[in-house]
DNA sequence: ATAGATGCAAATATTTTGCCGCCAG
DNA sequence: CTGGCGGCAAAATATTTGCATCTAT
């Protein structure tokens, strides 16, 4: 049989390794696009992740489930969601370097904004950003499909404490 | 003497070498930042950019005016400009790969619009935008700093030429 | 005079690719 | 079965850093 050893976690986590069950898993058996071992899994983490992750936070959660996952597969896939539209490509204004961040698109779009000292980040979700958008492909004549929108600044807090 | 040879281009393009002329330069001659030869060749080209380049392209243009500037030279003085935001960072949703774009940091914040086929990208700016920004001000009660905005899509042109 | 800048090379960091054996459908 | 997929190593890109030397002020 397939799967001879699954290397599943020992922790006590929802794995659900056989089950086309995510919505990310769905969309792709949709689309007649193979579903390995190593697909599931990290689909299950994307589809898991409470908020954007970076390549290595993937692979990382990754492993723990299923440990023969190679950080290769991880930007394939990555690439694979990437054209067909499921997930969002992120940078954060570049607040912890040069990665990327992804998180599974969702029904709206939301904006990213970041404490450029304390480097939390919150989302945003306005109609006015659509109203925006719209405003756009009305002003180009062009269909919109991607947008992305990062603001950086100082949150309340951290004001206060650097103007101690 | 300083300077033996200046090793300047053969074409004769407007060179202005040794004066502050350029916003760039002004704005870091306000604030006693040392104005090297490089510095300078460097802050003339961006300041006269027409849009936004990468390091690359930013590099080849110091290297027409003075070919002795470095790339590290170029790294460290986008990174300066950075710092004191005097320059925005762009990548243009990774259109071209993951390298990053800089232009001077106007009056106003635009956003960038791309289409995704034939890689054209327009500027757009909008009152809403604006307003946008100071809503995620007032209701996350921060200092908004920077902000980035990059949309991509089809243009009118490319959508008509794939539904041939 | 001297703090700070540059050049060069080497180190990092991140992502992509070639090749071959393996597996999902 | 078979074409696509994953692992591994190596390559390609992009950016940063250590250090000796030079220079703007």
């Amino acid at each position: 049989m397939a799967v001879p050893s699954q290397h599943r976690a020992s922790t006590g986590e929802r794995i659900n390794t056989a089950e086309t069950t995510g919505k990310l898993q769905q969309a792709l058996g949709k689309r007649r696009i193979r579903l390995t071992r190593q697909r599931r899994v990290i689909l299950q983490v994307m589809d898991d992740a409470e908020q954007h992750l970076d390549v290595d936070q993937i692979l990382e959660r990754a492993q723990k489930i299923d440990s023969g996952v190679h950080v290769v597969t991880v930007y394939r896939t990555i690439d694979l969601l990437k054209k067909h539209g499921l997930i969002d490509e992120l940078d954060l204004l570049h607040l912890r370097g040069d990665r990327h961040y992804y998180e599974t698109h969702g029904p709206r779009d939301h904006i990213h904004v970041a404490c450029l000292r304390c480097g939390k980040v919150r989302e945003f979700e306005s109609g006015l950003y659509e109203q925006l958008k719209q405003q756009i492909a009305r002003d180009f004549d062009m269909k919109v499909t991607v947008s992305r929108t990062e603001v950086g600044g100082y949150c309340a807090e951290c004001l206060e404490k650097s103007s101690s």
